[in-house]
DNA sequence: TTAGGGTTAG
């Protein structure tokens, strides 16, 4: 029932251009037997109640059930005043070609029998007699190719020889408009079809799910339901698919239920998309119950699961998963190690990235751009710029996403001047930049004060690249004006924007004037963020702390009533660390672990050392002091702690890698900036809001965050 | 003849 109310709220939110059909009414009908919690059926047949309505009442042109053909041209009539043996002789020419095209098809040489094909083209359309094989194999190439221009030649020529496809053909030239992304084109093509099959129906339902209009294909799907007596389990797997696309779980839920009713659920492809649609759409439990339920579980089968999981932030769970794969001795493919190297970067297991490194090469998948992809962002983010910078220039193809991979593990790294560069060589070798890209370049120019140029390609986006600036665009350039201490440009820039000022934009703002202590239009700003988001936690912690700073006690203590009366307070902050393939996490003030003594003790040492490098405790300026009563909670010790404990248990040469649930303070940064410096250790820390590498007593941030 | 899972930014 849900699922009716969801789609009937989907398809009358949507602008659909023309409703086929009045959702309430079609599914009024059907709602009553899919309560799929329950696993209870009513006994009615989904089809035997065929709703009768009348497409010209729905203002549509009724289908045409059986055009007449369309007539022949008169073949032949002129051929006949030929010379017989002239004709001979074209013809076996001809039957040459065809067998010829087949042939290289065969092999996959696409381009070769499109090229051949230009021979039959150039001749006299009366003389060609090509069959349906070698249509079918002019199909494959175009598809191979995803050749606009060959469909365009194979379907202009067959028009012009007056050729009729039967019902397979049609199908073919269909699936081929489709590939090639020709949607418009296959859907008048799917509309003129005077037949239509199962394999017609899914094969346009497919198309316009892969094109991402997920809304069209339920309506197709819910004409072609009308107009069967039977979906097939492809269909299920695709609509499915079209639901995790809306991330909507009801309607995903209730095809489940009919693919149960109708048995479809055995089939490895609806399991699968069953999977994944239960996991985007949030339900991570439901998708676990239908991979355990699955009778033999593949490898796509796997990759689903484990993707879920790290989709929810299960990272621990999506490695077990993987491990449990490789005991059952499926194989791994691609897919399986793009997902896993991803874990490995959320866990900044620096161990198991480099198994599943050696994994996808053993198995064969060393250039698969999207693996490598993963790879360079797994290295640029755990400090190894150079190693992704390696991949990157090993891969034999590149995209979009490999090259803004790059060029923010540059950025992430202080190294404008090499993001920018590769930002230049990008465009040279033809790559049409995107809004990350932009996104990229611009955080590398602003974290590495490379404010002109910055200025240059922030105006370059629209006028040159065609590429609108985003709101995160411009938070950016607020953050560029900001370490410049440009704080009234960068006000400027935020009310001048052609669009509602966004959070982060406000946020860049704050921290410009957190750095430079501009504490007016600082609290100014923490207002706005406020304002925005009142049941946000942290932004009253950032009021509070603007408050604190320009000594308006009065109103802090108004921000803290209000916290005490809306109950809120500071979740514990945490800190993890992986020692030898093992994952550790420390809270605030946590002494749970078997080596706390030692780690306290390393931690007093640490911090006795940096003290005599000038590290004075910054204070309670920029903490959370939300409540009296736990003024010991020492908010900022988790990351301390975890350093603590890297420091007792590893070997010297290594760099400690430490993911944060929250924003590093400011104290804290002081102080692992001094601690990397006395251990003479490099400190990795990834925490919400960006990258910060430590090492010879600087940050890779520029102490600006 | 048609189908399922992956990478950057947020």
């Amino acid at each position: 029932m849900d699922m009716w109310v969801g789609l009937d709220h989907i398809l009358s939110s949507s602008r659909l251009s023309c409703p086929l059909i009045e959702p309430r009414i079609f599914f009024g009908e059907r709602d009553n037997f899919l309560v799929f919690n329950q696993k209870r059926f009513y006994k009615r047949s989904l089809f035997s109640q065929k709703i009768r309505w009348s497409f010209t009442e729905q203002g549509l042109k009724p289908r045409p059930k059986h055009q007449n053909p369309v007539p022949k041209p008169l073949k032949g009539e002129q051929s006949a005043v030929k010379d017989q043996a002239e004709m001979i002789v074209d013809k076996n020419f001809s039957s040459g070609i065809y067998h010829k095209i087949e042939k290289l098809v065969l092999q996959g040489k696409y381009h070769e029998a499109l090229e051949l094909f230009e021979i039959l083209e150039s001749e006299s359309m009366e003389d060609n007699v090509v069959d349906k094989s070698t249509y079918d194999a002019l199909v494959r190439a175009c598809i191979g190719l995803k050749s606009i221009s060959g469909v365009k030649r194979v379907l202009n020529y067959m028009v012009n020889c007056g050729f009729e496809p039967d019902q397979y053909l049609s199908n073919r030239l269909l699936l081929m408009h489709v590939k090639c992304g020709m949607m418009v084109d296959a859907r008048k093509l799917f509309d003129d079809m005077p037949e239509r099959n199962l394999v017609s129906w899914n094969t346009i339902i497919g198309g316009i799910v892969d094109s991402g209009d997920y809304l069209e294909a339920f309506r197709l799907f819910f004409i072609m339901w009308d107009e069967f007596s039977d979906v097939g389990s492809r269909t299920f797997a695709m609509m499915i698919r079209a639901s995790a696309g809306l991330e909507l779980i009801s309607p995903g839920r209730q095809l489940h239920s009919l693919a149960l009713k109708l048995d479809a659920t055995d089939d490895i492809y609806v399991s699968c998309a069953l999977i994944d649609m239960y996991s985007k759409c949030g339900s991570i439990d439901d998708a676990r119950c239908v991979f355990d339920e699955m009778p033999e579980k593949t490898t796509v089968g796997w990759n689903s699961i484990i993707a879920g999981y790290a989709l929810h932030g299960y990272s621990e769970e999506a490695m077990n998963m993987y491990y449990d794969m490789q005991d059952s001795g499926v194989n791994m493919d691609h897919f399986t190690f793009s997902i896993i190297i991803r874990v490995c970067t959320r866990l900044a297991s620096v161990e198991h990235a480099k198994q599943a490194h050696a994994g996808l090469v053993r198995h064969g998948f060393g250039l698969d751009i999207v693996a490598n992809t993963a790879l360079m962002d797994f290295y640029s983010k755990w400090g190894r710029v150079e190693d992704a910078r390696n991949v990157f220039e090993k891969m034999p193809q590149k995209n979009v996403i490999s090259w803004n991979a790059l060029i923010a593990g540059y950025g992430n790294h202080g190294q404008g001047v090499e993001a920018v560069e590769l930002f230049e060589r990008m465009i040279s070798e033809g790559f049409v930049p995107n809004h990350v890209t932009f996104l990229a370049v611009l955080s590398a120019c602003s974290y590495s004060g490379l404010s002109d140029r910055g200025w240059e390609i922030f105006e370059s986006m629209n006028r040159v690249y065609k590429v609108k600036p985003r709101a995160m665009h411009y938070a950016c350039m607020v953050e560029l004006l900001g370490r410049e201490g440009l704080l009234d440009e960068a006000f400027a820039l935020i009310r001048d924007a052609p669009f509602e000022p966004t959070l982060n934009m406000w946020a860049a703002l704050l921290t410009a004037c957190r750095v430079h202590k501009n504490f007016v239009l600082g609290r100014f700003a923490a207002e706005k963020l406020y304002g925005m988001e009142p049941e946000k936690l942290s932004n009253y912690v950032v009021l509070l702390n603007i408050y604190n700073c320009s000594g308006k006690f009065q109103e802090a203590a108004s921000v803290i009533q209000t916290l005490k009366k809306k109950g809120l307070r500071m979740l514990p902050a945490c800190t993890w660390i992986d020692i030898k393939k093992q994952p550790y996490v420390f809270f605030s003030g946590d002494k749970c672990h078997a080596q706390t003594d030692q780690i306290y003790e390393k931690l007093e040492k640490m911090m006795q050392e940096i003290s005599k490098q000038g590290y004075v405790p910054d204070g309670k300026s920029f903490l959370a002091d939300v409540d009296e009563e736990e003024e010991e909670l020492q908010l900022c010790h988790s990351e301390k702690l975890a350093i603590s404990f890297g420091l007792i248990n590893t070997v010297d040469s290594t760099p400690l890698h430490l993911v944060q649930s929250h924003r590093i303070c400011y104290d804290c940064h002081n102080a692992i900036k001094l601690m990397a410096l006395v251990a003479k250790r490099e400190i990795v820390v990834r925490d919400a809001s960006r990258f910060h590498r430590f090492k010879d007593g600087t940050c890779s941030c520029g102490d600006y965050w």
